[in-house]
DNA sequence: TGACTTTAGTAGCGCTTCGCTACTAATTCG
DNA sequence: CGAATTAGTAGCGAAGCGCTACTAAAGTCA
């Protein structure tokens, strides 16, 4: 008979578990992932470039969350506004010592100015050479965290206190890694109620002044909606 | 300095991984999922009846989705229509001799009438007691796979090549949890092209035949949408 | 036979949402 | 003073949604 409920049974100890870690951050009007420069493990030559995404085996002391988050505060100095588990991958040895698993956590980071020493912001869409199915996770991180972006106000993490609505719409361009209209945004934008005027305003060069709003959540309860057909492959 | 950028140094190789696989069914109007009989593993008394998802071990000659296949296969005796990984946890050890890290994969079964020897279709609606985690891994197994019913066309899996409209609303329904209107959903439909009516009619007791149709998905770009700022949260 | 029940399927109203063009408003530059 | 630049709004036409109310075709049963 197959062996059909081994709950537990005869458990492979072997195994070794490594977590990626992507960031992601607005820089310079592009969506910019954090990555940390490695040097090159293979002796008898000067040590070329290499870039990874942050990343640690787990140890046997935490949880998974708690691995991803001493990853990303390690690579960053200081705690991400968002962490979340993108997906894992991997099992069958590669022939390598590398780890057998690897799990992604995708997180989000402000534009707060500068990177830390050896680590690196860059645009996913200049990406380098990186680590074996790190590529993959990148791109499984940017699909995920565009999927929670209108299930979660994951944008407004990403701003200060206060902020213009071209900021925000900026913000958003950059997450969806695309270009929406002023006026659709701003309309959909009024009527969810999410943000709030302030009454200060802040001016930029030339131009109008651009008027401050703040992220105030109402309290409203989820409503459902029917099928969208619209949006299968 | 902090230990940034240790890409595979030091990496522990003691962990055990289990995947559990939550495989969905549409049964007596319910969504069921596949529960596997397991004798009570406590000494010294009449083993009583205990439940768990299908589950084992990952082995050191396979990749996840590949013990996730043969998971499901052990389980149900054939291959199901979708599966996909859910979600990873753990890592900190409970104290037990279990599996460190486990990870969820969920499928969808048609409905083919019974279900193999030691296993069971249970309604969510009324799940026993249930190994720990697997409750959550259930949850967001259903989250997930409710994510993707207007991504992919997944309820077509669950239907023989012909069905009705009212077959597939149901399963719709049974899918997402909730009822829907039958013009509304059938307008949605037919604009979406995504089936095509046969010459077939098929009659069910009483009340007037039903047309039968079968999935013909169009070759269609998928189109870009604004913000669903209504979805938030 | 003929009314009643049951299930399938459609018409269309009122409302909301979307993408878009076209406008007005307030500031700097020269 | 314009011209340029950025902020913000009005509103049109199309599409989508939820819903009520209808028609259509079968069985049931007096």
């Amino acid at each position: 008979m197959p062996d059909r409920y081994s709950v537990g049974r005869g458990a492979v100890r072997g195994f070794s578990i490594a977590l990626d870690v992507a960031l992601f951050s607005p820089r310079a009007h592009q969506l910019a992932v954090l990555l940390v420069a490695a040097a090159d493990q293979r002796s008898g030559r000067a040590a070329r470039a290499r870039w990874a995404l942050p990343s640690d085996s787990l140890r046997t002391d935490e949880s998974l969350d708690e691995a991803a988050s001493r990853i990303a505060r390690g690579s960053l100095g200081a705690a991400p506004a968002l962490l979340e588990q993108a997906v894992a991958q991997g099992g069958a040895r590669r022939g390598s010592d590398g780890p057998d698993v690897r799990i992604a956590y995708f997180g989000l980071v402000p534009d707060l100015g500068g990177a830390p020493r050896d680590t690196s912001w860059v645009s996913i869409a200049e990406l380098p050479a990186l680590p074996p199915r790190q590529r993959e996770e990148i791109d499984a991180s940017i699909a995920e965290m565009r999927a929670q972006v209108d299930q979660q106000p994951i944008a407004f993490r990403l701003l200060p206190a206060s902020f213009t609505l071209t900021d925000l719409q900026s913000v958003y361009e950059l997450l969806l890694g695309r270009r929406l209209h002023k006026a659709s945004f701003r309309r959909a934008l009024h009527a969810s109620a999410l943000v709030e005027a302030t009454d200060e305003w802040r001016s930029e060069g030339r131009g109008r002044p651009a008027q401050l709003f703040r992220y105030a959540p109402p309290r409203r309860k989820r409503q459902r909606r029917g099928i969208r057909f619209d949006l299968l492959t």
